[in-house]
DNA sequence: AACGAAACCTGGTGGC
DNA sequence: TGCCACCAGGTTTCGT
């Protein structure tokens, strides 16, 4: 499910039942996801209060009372599904047999204000940790990461200093999140179509001869924000369940220019191009040969 | 150093 | 209908 904006979107569908909120009862039902699941999880995390929910790219950070950031990451299956105490659960809006909830639901927190958030992950690919506050940009999970791409890091300039002399693809670079943290293959391929640049094209071609930003660079510094911000806006991407913690979906994927659509004819008007599909460090690329022109 | 492919896991889908 | 190969929003690890 996540790349940012997924993410952000948890995020904000989150906010609302855990900040001011205690722990009540933490269950873990398997001691690892995709890596183990620090030591004493759950009685490191009961009788703690959330003073802030944040999110550093695709990374969902409790703020404890403790003093501790319970670090989470969605991988590529990882929901969260609130419950609000009290209230009779609605039948059939979730937990339904293909809702994603109930085989894969790893770890359930029950909070003091009466919501259950349950954490559902089919393939496991996420985790959670739990690190000290101080010290966490050093940290194992944060140290090396790239820019934020909604922050005002991202400009022309600094895509130009970060791809200068790189060979790489810009597919690659983009995905890289050493560089730029927070993009994942769905807006990599938006962000490169709507910039019209082919997705093979070295990353330093967007570098000028005296390591300025080229047009393109600026160009496509805005359109990441862009994408990224519109698609927040739209309760992010829902692919194949839902993408918010109520259970309702997103609705970002209905505007995917060339996501997915291998074989349609390109969006862009007047353009008789077709989208074509092509694999990329292991991972689906899609774009239009007539739009995306290698420089 | 830099790159790509494979690995991690499960589930959905499309083609036969 | 049934089976199976292939594909999936991410990241780390292992070979060149």
């Amino acid at each position: 499910m996540p790349e940012l904006p997924e993410v952000e979107t948890v995020r904000r569908g989150l906010e609302p039942a855990m900040v001011g909120a205690r722990f009540t009862q933490v269950i873990q039902r398997r001691p690892d996801l995709r890596f183990p699941f620090p030591d004493r999880f759950a009685e490191r995390l009961e009788g703690q209060e959330v003073k802030a929910l944040g999110r550093r790219a695709k990374y969902l950070l409790a703020d404890l009372s403790s003093g501790e950031v319970l670090v989470m990451h969605l991988g590529m299956s990882g929901r969260f599904l609130v419950a609000q105490g009290g209230a009779t659960r609605m039948p059939g809006e979730f937990h339904h047999e293909h809702g994603g909830s109930g085989a894969h639901d790893h770890v359930v927190f029950g909070l003091s204000n009466g919501a259950t958030v349950t954490y559902n992950d089919a393939r496991r690919f996420g985790f959670m940790d739990l690190v000290p506050r101080s010290g966490i940009e050093t940290s194992k999970h944060f140290a090396g990461m790239g820019i934020e791409p909604l922050g005002n890091e991202l400009s022309g300039e600094t895509i130009a200093g970060l791809f200068a002399g790189k060979r790489t693809p810009l597919k690659a670079a983009l995905l890289d999140q050493r560089l730029i943290a927070g993009l994942g293959n769905i807006y990599v391929c938006e962000a490169l179509f709507r910039t019209g640049l082919h997705p093979e094209a070295p990353a330093g071609s967007l570098v000028g001869k005296k390591g300025e930003p080229t047009d393109k660079a600026r160009q496509l510094a805005d359109v990441i924000r862009d994408v990224l911000s519109e698609a927040v806006e739209a309760g992010g991407s829902t692919l194949r369940d839902h993408a918010q913690v109520d259970g309702s979906l997103g609705y970002f994927q209905h505007s995917f220019r060339v996501y997915d659509r291998e074989k349609e004819p390109c969006v862009t008007p007047g353009c008789s191009g077709t989208v074509a599909r092509l694999v990329q460090s292991g991972r689906s690329t899609f774009y239009c040969p007539e739009c995306q022109k290698r420089s």
